[in-house]
RNA sequence: GCGGCAGUGGCGGAAUUGGCAGACGCGCUAGAUUCAGGAUCUAGUGGGAGCAAUCUCGUGGAGGUUCAAGUCCUCUCUGCCGCACCA
């Protein structure tokens, strides 16, 4: 009888042998082709839970997989450790931001490498550190240089409980993103980067991502929202003042019977001071100001509106339509104001039956009415135009074109493309966070902060208000400073920049994460970029990864890198949940990977969270599953300890020829493990069914195990592979079982085992006879047999002939390896 | 409302290209071992009928295409996710 699986001590040898002897170190090497696999770095909460499990079990998988398979792999770790919570701990239990964040990184550190992941700690970041930030400070100075960080007074998403803004992206149904509290507006100067001049890159380029997931590709598409339509202006009547509007179906132009402006929009005071309705205008101005963005928005809410007792001339046929303000026009997407036609437009539609308003019908559907009393929604469907002028007869896109040419032409207006992307908001009132590399002089106006004068560093020796106001504000050492430029005395941006500024270069960073000079240098990542594999939740889908995408084309485009897109394939894991819900302390049903760790060890944590489920599908947790991987592993070690020194001395045969049927079958089963588990690994990602295919290597195993004769050739072969092939997924075991049967150097650096062809070919096979598309029978004949031999043997057979007696059989059909089909009547 | 994904035993899931539905694991049942429990080992395990050989039904539902459908087509139900007055 040999040791127990002990898997503490075994799990604590390897990870210790893996640190000292640096074995997943790397470094640039051309001879070998790179592969660079990374998983998203997580914020320093103090505690790993199940998602992070899974996701770096996934990424190392992959990591040791491509390492064994011959690849230079990069496969770094760091911490996204500026934001919120720090600066909470610290007004609550009065710890500083950056001593709590610290602790938390040690502590997680530590959790990490009890999993036992391939890292190269080595190149370990956290973005809250000087040497780090000083580079985040540097990506705002080149956008500010080149145009795309600006500031401006605007409306923006105010959220009262993390007393900062948020970006648009930020923002959910209304509410704060990070703490569910309603979302306020507020007029602010804030600082922005001009995003949308990247909106059309953002979009064409998701067709260079053929790695990426449908679903994300489709989220930041419909997030970019290109709507092509065209601008046009219409006079007021009366009045020296043109409106903008912007429209996707100028091909219904003529069917406008009445125009929109949002209540914001600048002009809405104008057209209606001094007239009768002016009270009654500003009246419902102010009410909607009180109503929440999520009742604004709400689609269940009917729209409402007041005439302006202005009226404006559609420029195509000089009819006078009167101006009305409503609360489905927003002042945020397009121009602010719209050419209403509700014949066309159901929400138009809608708003006209409400108030009486004409409606007009100018695009005739095949089966669709002339006649607008008929009308019971809007028609937005395709057709000829008419009541249309000279435009009558044309279809929808042939009236698109040739009104914006007419447009053109005539100085109307013209074709333009609306993006519903909004510029990104990158200002934060809080204190935990890189602060923005400006100074304000009363001479000079707005001065970047000088690159050699990086980093603008935090003051460490702050007082947090429990207001949660940033203490920066208050810190006149911080603030008061001199213009670079005159000396004069000026003063600081005191506003810190949104942590997704941190985490979108940081996979740049990992490249060349000590150089002191450049936030990263051009020779490594030529050779590292782009991220081959990137793997992470999909609640990243917008947020970072557009974002991350954005800042690489920019980094492009100012030569910095030679990629236009930074992750070559993605891969969203699902979600890990327990009683159908994702775990969280308030539904109390999270469990702890540490205690998980401790009471079955990193393998099996790892096996179970790889095998239960396909990683891009949720996960339910069950705690009977990961009892059923411990096992696994528990027989794994049993097999493989009780034949350690049986096997050492035998050899794998070179030729297989003269093995008895049982024995075969055994070196069979281990070359299709081989097939099997690559095929897995590589191609479909598909971890649960590669598992599957060691578990049947290993039951192939187990039962050879009662033969009499016994091939010990072929058990070191079968016994080898199957380590092999787990070492990705288990590696603690593997490494002590591999050492065990007398090898001496780790199974990591072992090359990816391949299959024999010639191991895969079998004498016989088995071939399924169905008799009108039901299985009857199923007969075995020799593997090279040809599809005439095979419907002669199957037509032969004696249940067969019994089955088809007095039948006429009408027709035969033979799927080569597979089956046959006898269609009788 | 629009877009996407999913629905297969008691459970997690497999079936990769239209070709034997339920691999693998969990659970369950019986047996062996054990003072007992646990652990381990052996056998069985989709439903229904039958002593049995076997028959029959079966991939959310209803149709269809095909020699053959979990897989393709049409309609439909349910759940989840994203967007949501975007002009």
């Amino acid at each position: 009888m040999g040791k127990k699986y002990d898997f503490k001590s075994i799990e604590a040898k390897w990870q210790k042998y893996w640190e000292e002897n640096k074995l997943f170190k790397v470094d640039e090497n051309p001879q070998k082709p790179k592969y660079y696999c990374l998983e998203m770095f997580p914020y320093p909460s103090g505690n790993l839970h199940m998602g992070h499990v899974r996701n770096y079990a996934i990424g190392d998988v992959i990591a040791r997989f491509k390492h064994m398979k011959g690849f230079n792999v990069l496969h770094p770790m760091g911490w996204d450790a500026f934001g919120l919570p720090a600066e909470n701990a610290a007004i609550k239990h009065g710890i500083h931001p950056a001593k709590w964040t610290n602790d938390n990184i040690e502590k997680m550190r530590t959790q990490l490498k009890s999993m036992g992941i391939s890292y190269d700690w080595d190149r370990e970041i956290a973005t809250c550190k000087p040497d780090y930030y000083k580079f985040t400070q540097w990506m705002f100075l080149k956008l500010y240089e080149n145009n795309l960080a600006y500031k401006e007074k605007a409306t923006v998403n105010w959220c009262p409980s993390c007393q900062t803004v948020l970006a648009n992206e930020q923002v959910i149904n209304g509410a704060c993103e990070r703490c569910e509290t309603t979302v306020e507006k507020k007029q602010l100067e804030q600082w922005f980067f001009k995003i949308t001049n990247y909106a059309q890159r953002l979009l064409d380029d998701l067709e260079k991502l053929p790695g990426w997931p449908e679903k994300v590709k489709i989220m930041q598409k419909n997030w970019i929202g290109r709507s092509e339509g065209c601008e046009f202006s219409m006079h007021v009547d009366g009045a020296d003042e043109t409106i903008n509007v912007f429209t996707t179906r100028p091909d219904t132009v003529f069917g406008v019977t009445y125009m929109v402006l949002a209540p914001e929009h600048p002009l809405v005071e104008k057209i209606c001071r001094g007239k009768p309705q002016e009270a009654q205008v500003k009246d419902f101005v102010n009410k909607v100001k009180y109503i929440s963005e999520i009742d604004r928005t709400s689609a269940e809410i009917e729209k409402e509106g007041v005439f302006t007792g202005a009226h404006a001339i559609n420029p195509m046929n000089g009819e006078k339509v009167p101006i009305w303000i409503a609360d489905y026009v927003l002042m945020e997407y397009g121009t602010g104001a719209i050419m209403a036609v509700p014949a066309h437009d159901q929400r138009d539609f809608d708003f006209a039956k409400k108030y009486n308003l004409p409606i007009k019908i100018v695009i005739q559907g095949e089966n669709t009415p002339l006649d607008a009393d008929n009308l019971t929604e809007a028609y937005t469907g395709d057709g000829k135009m008419v009541n249309s002028g000279e435009f009558n007869g044309l279809t929808v896109e042939e009236g698109k074109k040739a009104i914006i040419k007419y447009m053109e032409k005539n100085r109307i207006g013209k074709g333009a493309v609306n993006y519903r992307l909004r510029d990104w908001l990158i200002s934060r009132q809080r204190y935990w966070g890189a602060p923005i590399p400006i100074i304000y002089c009363e001479d000079c106006k707005t001065v970047p902060v000088p690159e050699e004068d990086l980093p603008v560093l935090l003051p460490e020796d702050v007082e947090f208000k429990p207001s949660g106001e940033s203490p920066l504000k208050y810190i006149e050492k911080f603030y008061k400073t001199s213009c670079p430029i005159c000396g004069k005395e000026a003063r600081r941006e005191t506003d810190t920049m949104d942590t997704f500024v941190c985490s979108s270069w940081y996979f740049d960073r990992y490249c060349s994460p000590h150089n002191d000079d450049m936030p990263f240098t051009k020779e490594t990542t030529d050779y590292w970029m782009p991220v081959d594999q990137y793997i992470g939740g999909i609640e990243h889908a917008i947020l970072h990864l557009m974002y991350a995408r954005f800042f690489t084309k920019f980094l492009y485009d100012i030569d910095m890198l030679s990629c236009e897109e930074p992750f070559t394939n993605l891969l969203t894991q699902g979600m890990v949940l327990k009683d159908g819900a994702k775990m969280s302390k308030s539904k109390g049903n999270v469990v702890s990977p540490e205690e998980i760790i401790k009471t079955y060890g990193a393998d099996t944590a790892r096996l179970f969270i790889l095998f239960a489920s396909p990683p891009e599908r949720d996960l339910e947790w069950s705690e009977q599953g990961v009892e059923g991987a411990y096992r696994f592993l528990n027989r794994v070690w049993r097999l493989v300890t009780e034949y350690a020194e049986k096997i050492k001395a035998a050899k794998v045969p070179p030729g297989f020829e003269e093995l008895n049927q049982a024995t075969k079958e055994l070196h069979f089963k281990t070359h299709f493990a081989i097939k099997k588990v690559t095929s897995d690994i590589e191609e479909r990602f598909n971890f649960n069914t590669a598992i599957s295919a060691i578990m049947e290597l290993f039951n192939a195993l187990n039962s050879y195990k009662d033969q009499s004769e016994q091939d010990l050739g072929v058990v070191k072969e079968a016994i080898n592979n199957l380590l092999l092939l787990l070492s990705p997924f288990c590696p603690h075991i593997c490494e002590e079982l591999w050492q065990i049967t007398g090898n001496n150097k780790s199974i990591y650096l072992q090359p990816w085992p391949r299959y024999n062809p010639e191991a895969l070919v079998q004498d016989e096979i088995e071939i399924a006879v169905q008799i009108s598309g039901k299985v009857k029978e199923r007969i075995k004949v020799p593997a090279n047999s040809s599809d005439e031999q095979i419907r002669q043997i199957s037509l032969q057979n004696v249940k067969i002939q019994d089955l088809t007696k007095g039948k006429k059989i009408v027709k035969i059909i033979v799927v080569p390896q597979k089956l046959v089909n006898i269609v009788v009547k």
